[in-house]
DNA sequence: TATAAATGTTAGCCACGGTTAACATAATAT
DNA sequence: ATATTATGTTAACCGTGGCTAACATTTATA
């Protein structure tokens, strides 16, 4: 149930839910859906798929929760689409909010070995 | 017929048709196939796609051609891919292999503007 | 040239990730 | 406490982009 790989837009999920939860405000189904702009059947469908994968916990009409789990994943999206950000932005003076979405997007095609090279890129330009 | 959006899968086959084309053969829907390593049949119902576009020409049972609209379109694809691609390797240092594989992702997701600015950064570099 | 093999097409299936509409439940206000 | 509103769920549908199996057509070979 848990270790199957996790789509994109799944991981987009995970990283609304980790935001809002690190907003300090109860996370809601339809808060998500706010956010991401899809409806609120999308989100209950979306967190099916997230329950059955381990990531998230949700009472019936209830709150959302990341698990442990959850958690890892989101923040490992977010800091891929931080690194992505702060090169788009501070290396090639791309727009924040162009970069944002370009992060958004990028952030699950990169590989591994390329996020490594990139994050080392960024750490040798602060020298 | 010839203006909406063009998916990523599509350009990926437009990429695909116009490399087969540049190495100087013509182009069958099963050397696209093996190409990307999915069925004959995907091809044909891709091909369908690019049609309707106004992108490939292709006769009952018979050779595929790019228009003019869709070689235009597979170069802009492949300058996309190249730029990434050079920026990987000879920028990041990432492998040929894993570069080639970021690139066919990335140049999908890349926004016009980003592009842009790599490509400035890119030829700063050599100066 | 007749047959076999390769190639292209079509039909029907699947999973994904969205939608709307209808309904169930919770939360809020009167 | 009840009625209204907000939220969550479910069912049925859609397009995309794969698949296999069966069939059509071309190409190659015996």
């Amino acid at each position: 149930m848990e270790n199957q790989e996790i789509s994109a837009s799944s991981q987009d999920y995970l990283e609304i839910i980790y935001t809002l939860y690190k907003s300090g405000i109860e996370v809601r189904s339809v808060d998500i859906a706010t956010a991401m702009g899809v409806s609120r059947a999308s989100i209950s469908k979306a967190m099916g798929v997230l329950k059955n994968a381990g990531m998230v916990m949700q009472e019936k009409y209830g709150r959302i929760m990341l698990t442990t789990e959850g958690m890892a994943a989101a923040k490992k999206v977010i800091r891929t689409h931080e690194t992505l950000k702060s090169f788009l932005v501070d290396v090639l003076g791309v727009s924040e909010k162009i970069a944002q979405q370009d992060a958004c997007k990028m952030e699950h095609s990169i590989s591994p070995e390329t996020l490594k090279k990139l994050i080392s890129y960024l750490h040798k330009d602060k020298a």
